[in-house]
RNA sequence: GGUCAUGUAGCUCAGCCUGGCAGAGCGAAGGUUUUGUAAACCUUAGGUCGCGGGUUCAAAUCCCGUCAUGACCUCCA
């Protein structure tokens, strides 16, 4: 039996739903709230018997009067320990403590509780600060038990790893090794609030879901998330079972989807001053850069084997431009100097559990971005351009800043108290309060970064844009340049994505439909992004040659625009193109043809009108306008096509 | 790796508890129909019930093993 005694201010769980057969019926899913108790989560195991019960019992009696504390939660938990008992047996086992219990302490004051076996609960609490607070115990045959104490709290790096985190090489993947953290919220007008002083308003939810998410570790989920059903109906991507999971497959409309998205990507960094490059997908384990990596971070890369030549899959593009960036010459005349390479793919090994649909990937594409400064004060302006340059982004591609994104800032404390008004600055930009993570010292190879955070349907949070001030990769590499009084120096490298992973903008945007869906509003992807912008529909074959017309006009206009001419009803082409989350249906029959005018079904207005092909036209250019332009990726006859989406 | 769940037609799933002819809808193919704003009608094809073993007169169904997938694993006993 392995168990965890803690005495808490108070304890909040609430039933969800059955996880196993065996749980459990019972009749009350409220929350339950329980205050100034000693909770003990415990897991029973195999072969407890006997002697190990009464172990545990002499030992609970022992600590409620250690602690002087006359209140008792039992909480089953599985997860500590990897040899469980059967449910049935376990259960009954538990029954059998609460009543042993009851009876031993029943001329007393005090209060047992138990809370139900078997059920998938949502679960919070607050641990006392005294020394005593908490323990763990194992009761076995051969060790009677072996406490640990202790109540500071310490966050496992490997615990906050930011996935897709663009500049990976960073994340120290090694449990053992922790720092202390303090968290806030940074409001936009520099006001800073512990995390557990803060109020959240009720327009904050999404905030607080983050910190839930990073410091309670709070992922209760049921189901699978919405957007993989949506990515498969919508003919997007699927997984590909005979490839390694994590590595989807990608149909016409995800590619187009997918496609649009870079290019998107891509423009904005160039126009930002982004010098796009090509690095190559993998690199010699042994070549003397990478091994002081991989010394410092344990790494979960794909390893290759070519004949005697050991090689690993780049796990971002940073290598790729570092190399490279080593072998230019510098002047300080050149700084800033940007690099920009969209990788198609990075990949990282991620442990199979944590995978999950288009948001967590094993292969994904990672536009990523580094700028070379002269120094700390160039490092912070181009700092500031690179975080406008991430909103508008984000904001272009169809996700609101307000509703969609929480902003997160984490530093040093030394960082923190040199340039506060800087981060002040960068916070006031959002406009809202931001989660504010302090390091008491430097683990990282950073002393700033950010990331935009978005939060989908089951308050997990996924970072999209981030950028870092590294100040320890341009001597790692030997990266220098010449400054202005002739002696050679490090410069200072940021590393931002503007957009996170191209896959996980995907998600984002098919997560957020998803939650128009549960609003019982009408979902829809951004019209720019969408492979079919119009659909044409007949009403008889004979006005096919018609359609085609009005087909080529379109497509003339860089609108992209496909025909049923399938010999199905008109009602059913028209609910296949609304199950297709079509804008814009052209309805086509004899009126039509003896007017300039066309009939439009408007699935985002949600009406019928009809208008003059030129207004149509501009209507269409003006919400694409400055998106970048892809023709169609399918065939433009649907009785061409194959079907595709399940 | 652990816990739990799932695996039946191209897809979504029912059947399993309580053993007795392999099912439905969608999709596909052929035909009829030529449609005015979210599913026309008829017909046909389509299966190693993940795989192996056991129990039984009889196994998709019960038991054991195994493989694959999914969710979770300092979140869900």
């Amino acid at each position: 039996m392995r168990i965890l005694q803690l005495h808490v201010d108070y304890i909040e769980y609430t039933p969800i739903k059955e996880e196993i057969v065996d749980a459990e019926p019972i009749v009350d899913k409220e929350k339950k709230r329980l205050e100034n108790i000693v909770v003990i989560l415990l897991s029973v195991e195999k072969g407890d018997e006997n002697l190990i019960i009464e172990d545990f019992l002499n030992e609970t009696k022992k600590y409620l009067d250690t602690i002087k504390c006359n209140s008792l939660l039992l909480y089953p938990y599985a997860h500590l320990s990897a040899n469980l008992e059967k449910p049935k047996k376990a259960m009954q086992i538990l029954d059998r403590i609460e009543k042993e219990l009851k009876i031993n302490l029943k001329d007393s004051t005090y209060r047992i509780y138990r809370a139900p076996f078997g059920w998938t609960k949502q679960l919070e609490f607050r641990v006392k600060g005294h020394p005593m607070a908490e323990n763990s115990k194992t009761f076995d045959n051969v060790s009677k038990s072996e406490p640990s104490i202790g109540n500071e709290k310490l966050v496992s790096l490997d615990g906050r790893q930011d996935d897709h985190d663009h500049a990976g090489v960073s994340q120290a993947l090694s449990a053992e090794k922790t720092l202390k953290s303090s968290w806030f919220i940074l409001e936009p007008n520099g006001l800073l609030t512990r995390y557990e002083d803060y109020n959240f308003r009720k327009t904050e939810n999404n905030l607080k879901n983050l910190f839930k998410y990073e410091i309670l570790k709070n992922r209760t989920v049921e189901e699978q998330p919405p957007h993989v059903k949506l990515m498969r109906k919508l003919g997007i991507a699927d997984y590909e079972p005979a490839s390694d999971s994590g590595n989807m497959r990608y149909y016409p409309k995800g590619r187009l989807l997918k496609s649009l998205l870079e290019q998107f990507v891509s423009r904005k960094v160039s126009e930002y001053g982004g010098l796009e490059v090509e690095t190559p997908i993998m690199y010699d384990s042994h070549h003397p850069s990478m091994e002081s990596y991989f010394n410092r971070f344990p790494a979960r890369q794909y390893n290759i084997k070519s004949d005697q030549k050991e090689l690993f899959l780049r796990f971002a593009a940073c290598f790729g431009q570092f190399l490279m960036t080593k072998d230019f010459q510098i002047s300080y005349k050149n700084l800033p100097l940007k690099l920009y390479e969209l990788t198609r793919y990075s990949f990282r090994r991620e442990k199979s559990g944590e995978l999950v649909g288009l948001r967590r990937l094993r292969a994904f594409s990672m536009p990523d971005c580094h700028a070379f400064c002269r120094d700390l004060e160039q490092a912070k302006s181009e700092f500031e351009k690179r975080f406008d340059l991430s909103i508008s982004v984000l904001e272009e591609i169809g996700l609101d800043m307000d509703q969609d994104i929480e902003m997160a800032i984490r530093f040093t404390k030394e960082f923190y108290e040199n340039n506060k008004q800087f981060v002040n600055s960068l916070v006031s930009k959002i406009g809202k309060p931001v989660m504010m993570e302090m390091w008491s010292d430097r683990f990282f190879y950073f002393t700033l970064k950010w990331e935009f955070n978005f939060l989908d349907n089951q308050g997990k949070a996924s970072s999209l844009s981030t950028d870092q001030i590294d100040i320890e990769n341009a001597e790692r590499y030997d990266i220098s340049f010449i400054d202005e009084d002739g002696t050679k120096k490090y410069p200072i490298i940021l590393h931002n994505s503007p957009s996170g992973a191209i896959e996980r903008i995907i998600f984002a945007l098919l997560e957020k439909s998803a939650r128009l869906i549960k609003e019982g509003k009408t979902p829809f992807l951004p019209l720019w992004l969408m492979n079919t912008q119009v659909r044409i529909i007949p009403i008889k074959n004979e006005l096919i040659p018609f359609c085609e017309k009005i087909r080529n006009e379109l497509k003339d206009n860089l609108i992209r625009c496909d025909l049923d001419d399938r010999d199905d009803s008109l009602s059913k082409k028209i609910r296949e193109a609304e199950t297709e989350w079509i804008h814009y249906i052209i309805i086509v029959g004899e009126k039509e043809v003896e007017s300039d005018r066309i009939s439009v079904r408007d699935r985002i207005k949600k009406e019928n009108y009809t208008i003059d092909n030129n207004a149509f036209i501009q209507l269409i250019r003006s919400q694409i306008k400055g998106k970048p332009y892809l023709p169609i990726n399918l065939q433009e006859n649907l009785s061409k096509r194959p079907r595709i989406a399940s």
